[in-house]
DNA sequence: ATTATAATCTAAAACGTTTCGGTTGTCAAC
DNA sequence: GTTGACAACCGAAACGTTTTAGATTATAAT
């Protein structure tokens, strides 16, 4: 049923040869056969069988990326924008994307392994970074082409971009302790994964900078989602002496907590400051919007996947490390009373 | 570099077929063999070439799924949520997920086209189907095994799962009169799309059926996105006799809808009602909490996958057409001022 | 000793491309 | 009328599997 070069070559007397290069444009061909052999091309209706090039040309033009979940119902803004990216950037490419889930743990390496080994993809994107990470010890090992998301601890020299999570957490918490607050909360995210870290670390550096005590008692852990935000934000609320201002490591979680605010019958902004990260475009129409650090994630997703195409393409990487400098966008959320415009200060 | 079954072949001293049929548990290879192809594999850390498998065997074992963008800083909850259903579904039927992204329009159907034509996938996943979908008649006309989320106007007959946005949204429009409502204003969706049809039909029947008006002027088209549902709300508070009760056709605008509501000073729930449709996780969290129609989709996305895999695998269809029912989940963004819990209407 | 039967194993073709290393024919130059 | 250069074309191998259709050997039944 479908149409190869053997069919276009018994139609049109050419050898097999010969119509693959008139198809890929080879120049010992001439132009009458070329004319020929790609007008019954169109005739037919032939198309590349796609599996069959991968195989002779030792390349699949594809790219992995193995979504990291959390729980069954997983649902994270941030990777619809980030997959926007790397999608749109991959087929501007002439890259396919294939895409899987996988929470972290036992069974994800084995996905990395099919990959690499079955030689399913040329190249891995890897997101949310932990501090030791077995994929990226892994993928090193094997000497295969990827790109992370984020930065490890035991730094092999592998390329990244990243974003200065520590000072975009710093320039927050300067922000509010400009405002006058002195008891400041922070909703930390696993220590495990890198990024949540460096948020952490951003915190409690700042807090010591402006001799400001660093109280266990108000760092709390979350998960990420809002859910997570919202527990963590009651526990802070009903502390004896309660924080006036609740940072959360990303934005979900700080929705979340301003839920908790208010359901409290705090004002938010007013009463007690919330802010986030990451910037996602609900953060922008939450009701007070929502004061973050914003990061780039649709750019941040096609920079990925441009260093991943050049370093397959073995083009020479102008920048094997990217570290972006995220801005601090000031909303009604963190807002003294009296301001209400959206400032960036960053 | 990478070891074959050739390499197995030749150490353990076997035929490249008994090799072959050794690892794939054929039953005409004596024990003891097996063992010591086996070994000698995990030895050689020996893993398929599947490039060469799908060639051979004439599939894929790959599902496509290519995400309609809206623009290019496309960022949709539902889609993440969607995307997560699938792609456990996916794994867990031993299938990968080739994702690629899109906006509706011109070069749309050549993605689908290559996919199809180059044998790259085994199945596709369509979704937001349009009352006229060449998506679709494309894949009818070439006879390609394809599952809908979402129904079309010219009904060919072909696989979908689709929940009842007209009764649904008949629910949702029927609470609010039930409530007292009676001016009701709609932020419609795209009317290409089959949803956003039948959404808007939900509200114009109830409507109809309540012997209430049904004023164009209460009618305001959005595009999906919060900012838009900012903006058609703020149209709608603008004019001269302002609507008690404004409905959305998903949860993205209502929470813009309700950010404008906010920013004009009135309290949602209790001055200005508004709903919203999907049930994205964000909507429970929102403040107030959303009225809401809800339809499962990480379930949705599970099912839609598995009547996909049934279809390729020639199995016999249990449900060709699956219509969802869905549920009604009142929260305080409509809930008359005294009430205050979260009450399910289904 | 012959034949049937079962148990193992294998050569070769196939999947649809690309590409290496040619061959053939024409024409100009010497 | 040989030589070389060149244009146009093609056969066959290769990519790494799976599968078809036997081949070989051992075992049991006559």
């Amino acid at each position: 049923m479908p149409v190869t070069l053997r069919d276009i070559a018994q139609e049109t007397g050419y050898s097999v040869t010969t119509v693959s290069r008139a198809l890929n444009d080879y120049d010992d061909v001439s132009p009458k056969t070329r004319r020929t052999i790609c007008e019954t091309a169109e005739r037919l209706g032939y198309h590349p069988n796609i599996t069959a090039q991968h195989l002779q040309r030792q390349r699949t033009d594809t790219l992995g990326f193995i979504i990291p979940t959390t729980g069954p119902r997983f649902s994270d803004p941030f990777f619809t924008e980030f997959l926007a990216g790397i999608g749109n950037e991959a087929s501007a490419q002439g890259y396919d994307l294939l895409v899987s889930t996988h929470s972290a743990g036992p069974g994800e390496l084995d996905v990395y392994r099919r990959f690499v080994r079955g030689k399913r993809v040329d190249g891995l994107l890897v997101v949310r970074t932990r501090r030791h990470d077995s994929r990226i010890s892994y993928l090193l090992e094997q000497h295969f082409p990827f790109v992370a998301f984020g930065r490890t601890e035991c730094n092999g020299n592998f390329p990244f971009v990243d974003e200065d999570g520590r000072a975009g957490i710093a320039r927050a918490t300067q922000h509010l302790i400009d405002h006058g607050h002195r008891r400041i909360a922070f909703i930390a995210a696993d220590q495990d994964l890198m990024f949540g870290h460096e948020r952490l670390r951003g915190y409690t550096d700042t807090m010591r900078e402006n001799n400001l005590p660093v109280d266990d008692g108000l760092i709390v852990e979350g998960d990420l989602s809002q859910r997570s935000g919202r527990r963590a934000a009651r526990r802070l609320l009903d502390l004896p002496e309660t924080p006036t201002a609740i940072m959360a490591s990303n934005d979900l979680m700080a929705l979340g907590a301003m839920a908790t605010v208010q359901a409290h019958g705090f004002e938010v902004g007013k009463d007690v400051a919330v802010t986030g990260f990451d910037d996602i475009p609900l953060a922008e129409h939450s009701h007070p919007p929502l004061t973050t650090v914003r990061q780039p994630i649709y750019r941040i997703g096609e920079m990925v996947c441009q260093v991943l195409v050049d370093l397959i393409r073995g083009g020479p990487l102008k920048r094997r490390h990217v570290i972006l400098e995220p801005t601090l966008i000031v909303r009604q959320s963190s807002a003294p009373a009296a301001s209400s415009a959206t400032i960036s200060v960053g």
